[in-house]
Parts: structure tokens; C-alpha cells; sequence
DNA sequence: GTCTATAGCCCGATAGAC
DNA sequence: GTCTATCGGGCTATAGAC
């Protein structure tokens, strides 16, 4: 009898096709999830979307809140790739604001459903998000308070409450996304373009230098 | 044989106990579809709240649907009274921008869940409510465009977006209700109070007079 | 890993007694 | 107007064949 090693090749395919099935599985579900909420999604829509019955839904991941909070973390992992511009950019505040305005506005274009099962989230009290939300979003929330009250305190920003001024640029930057529906019933188009986004950056960008810098432009 | 009128203290007395009952079911109604959305609540939920069955709503409320609708036009008539502050004061920026923010934040403070069922069936794309959005909500908002182009025009504010300015106070303002728990968490404490309110209409007032206005402070 | 089958429960809605 | 009873179906999750 001969010891037969396991071809590494089929070993790769089973493995990239378990992998890709699950990835299917994560963005069906957000997409679902992003639409009518955890309580308005059933595991058969999901698995119909993916293709595959329910049952294997629940091979992948053991109940359908573990889906949902795999779901919720890869939404913060992409989430949080875009928040970092401003302690990137500490010496420079009309860089680092510019660059975190269009990187969150970017964020509202290239991921509405991350965005939109965020909000659902957090519109419902974040029940099952509330201890991820402290560990991984308050600390780079108040890195970039303290980056903005040191540019205070040397002088070449005005004394704001940056806490408030997240707020602002946070839930304006997001209504792109989350509010999407509705900001093309506004404008009277059917889905919101570049153009859009360039304007809400110009106008957002203009808005915080206006109050956060010292001198004028 | 006499004719006997009805009482009509008992009249009013049994219709007073109808209105009340079914005031009672769309508060409970609103509180919950708030939380959790259309699919994550049931019919019983919404029972077991005002202390009744789920087939006594069903006797007030053809369905399920028509009572979200009800929910939902009674959370319109509250949001579009607080959304007048534009066209009433509209021979004076200053004042007219002042109270605009200050009622949207009061609207935020003091009707939360309303504020909440909104983003909800924002978020979810409209599905049932694009109709009524584009009826009543979209004259409101227009008009207030039409008020800020005409500023412009007469040479009192500068020539901004005023549009995408709506959607930057809408979503901001906004933010006091339907992301309070993510607020709270980043300023550190269990709920919203007056102060907070307060800080956020300073620096709101401040970023639009400044972005607005032709003349400086 | 994917399938069928099914347990056990909750759902919206209806029928009919009182 | 409120109650009990119930229909038909969808739900999450598990069991077990292959």
C-alpha cells in the first residue's frame, strides 16, 4: 500500500471554490441585508440569489446572526480603509480634509450596500454591533479629533468642536449612499452620476475649510 | 313605540376609545418599525404592545401594509411642519437659515422614531413611499431651492449648490436622531441631551453662514 | 459538500361565536 | 369590537442519505 499525497492542485481548486462561494454568500447577503434589514431577509433569498439552497447557507455559517455579523465586519473593514486621510495627513489640514471628504465620498459611490447595512445598523441601535463599533470605529473617530485639536492649539485651525464637525461630514458624506433614493428624486435623476459626486465635494470641501481654516482662501 | 336617540355622550365616549386605541397602535407601531424596520416586525410585536391582539389590529388596519402607510404619512405630516422655516422667513437669509436648522434639530430631538421609520424607507429605496416623497416632499424641498436662487440672484448670498446644501442639512441635522447611538458612543455618553443639541446647531448655523453669506461676521 | 426531509415555531390573514 | 380557532405558508435550524 503507497501513501498517496492529495494533488495540491485539486486541494487549491476545492479551496479557491469554497472561498469564492462564500464570498458570493457574504455579498449576497449584504446586498439584502443593505436593502430590508436583518429581520426583512430570509437565508432562502439569500441562497436563491447565490444559487445554492438554504441548507448550505448554514454549512457555511453556522446560523443565520453569524452571516449577518460576518457581514457587519467586512463592512467595517472596507469602512475603515477609507477613514484614514486625516491622521495621514497630520501636517496639513487642507489636504487631510480634502482627502478624507473625497475618500468617504468615494466610499458612498464604489460601496452603497456596506454603507446602507451600516446605517441599518446603527438606525436600529447598533444591537449587535455596539462592543466592534467601540473596539475598532471610536479610536479612529477620536485620533482625528485629536488631530484636529492640535491643529487648534498650533494655531492653523480655528477652535471647532470637532466632534460635531465629524458628525457633519460623517452623516453628510454617507446620505450619498444611504440617502441615495431620495437625492435622485431631488435632482430628478434616476441614479446619482460623477458630476453629483463632484459637486457634493466641492460644496462639502468649501463648507469645513470655510469654518475650520484661519486665514481665507 | 318611542324613538330612542342614542346617547351621545356614549358616542363619543366608544369613538374616543377608537381614536385613542388606534392612536396607541400606530405609536407602538411607529416606535417598533423604527427599531426594526417593516420585515423585522410582526403584527403580534405591535400587539403585545398596546395590550391587545393581533387580530384587533387587523380589524382597525386592513393589513400589514396599510398600517406601515398609515406610520408612514403620519411621520410625513410631523417632518414637513418643521420644514417651513425656508419659505416664511424668506425675505431674510440669516434668520430663515437659523430657524430652518434649529426646527430640524428640535424635529430630531423631539420625534426620533419618526425620524427613524423615514431613514428606514430611505434607506430601503423607497419602495413604498416614492409617491408620496415625490407629492409632498419634493414641492417643500424645491421650493426652498427656489428661495436660496433667488438670494443669489439678489445678490445677498453667494451662488451655492442649493441642492446638494439640502442634503448636507437634511443629513445632518438628520444624524441627531437617526444615528444618535453611534454619536453617543463617540462622545462618550448613554443618550443626546440639550447641550449636545445646542453644540451641533452652533456649528451647523456657523459652517452654512460662513459658506452662504456674501458678507463676513 | 450538497441533497431531501422535517421538526418546531412564527407569520399574516380569515371565519365565526359572542 | 373583541374573542377563540385555524388556515396556509415561511421561517431557522437540524438530521441524515449520498
Amino acid at each position: 500500500m503507497t501513501l498517496r499525497v492529495k494533488p495540491v492542485a485539486a486541494n487549491v481548486k476545492r479551496s479557491d471554490s469554497r472561498e469564492r462561494l462564500e464570498h458570493d454568500i457574504l455579498e449576497a447577503a449584504k446586498r439584502l441585508f443593505a436593502v430590508r434589514g436583518y429581520g426583512g431577509v430570509s437565508l432562502d433569498h439569500i441562497a436563491r440569489e447565490v444559487g445554492t439552497a438554504k441548507q448550505n447557507l448554514l454549512y457555511y455559517f453556522s446560523s443565520k446572526e453569524s452571516l449577518y455579523r460576518r457581514v457587519l465586519h467586512g463592512v467595517l473593514d472596507v469602512w475603515l480603509s477609507y477613514m484614514e486621510a486625516i491622521t495621514h495627513h497630520a501636517d496639513d489640514p487642507e489636504t487631510a480634509l480634502r482627502k478624507y471628504i473625497a475618500g468617504k465620498l468615494r466610499f458612498s459611490r464604489e460601496h452603497p450596500f456596506d454603507s446602507r447595512v451600516y446605517a441599518n445598523e446603527v438606525v436600529s441601535g447598533t444591537p449587535l454591533f455596539a462592543q466592534e463599533i467601540k473596539d475598532r470605529v471610536l479610536p479612529a473617530l477620536q485620533a482625528d479629533i485629536a488631530v484636529f485639536n492640535r491643529w487648534a492649539q498650533q494655531g492653523v485651525c480655528r477652535p471647532v468642536d470637532a466632534a460635531h464637525l465629524m458628525v457633519v461630514l460623517w452623516a453628510s458624506t454617507q446620505a450619498y449612499a444611504d440617502y441615495a433614493s431620495q437625492i435622485c428624486l431631488v435632482l430628478g435623476k434616476p441614479e446619482l452620476d460623477a458630476e453629483d459626486f463632484a459637486a457634493a465635494e466641492r460644496l462639502l470641501l468649501d463648507m469645513v475649510l470655510r469654518t475650520v481654516l484661519t486665514k481665507a482662501d
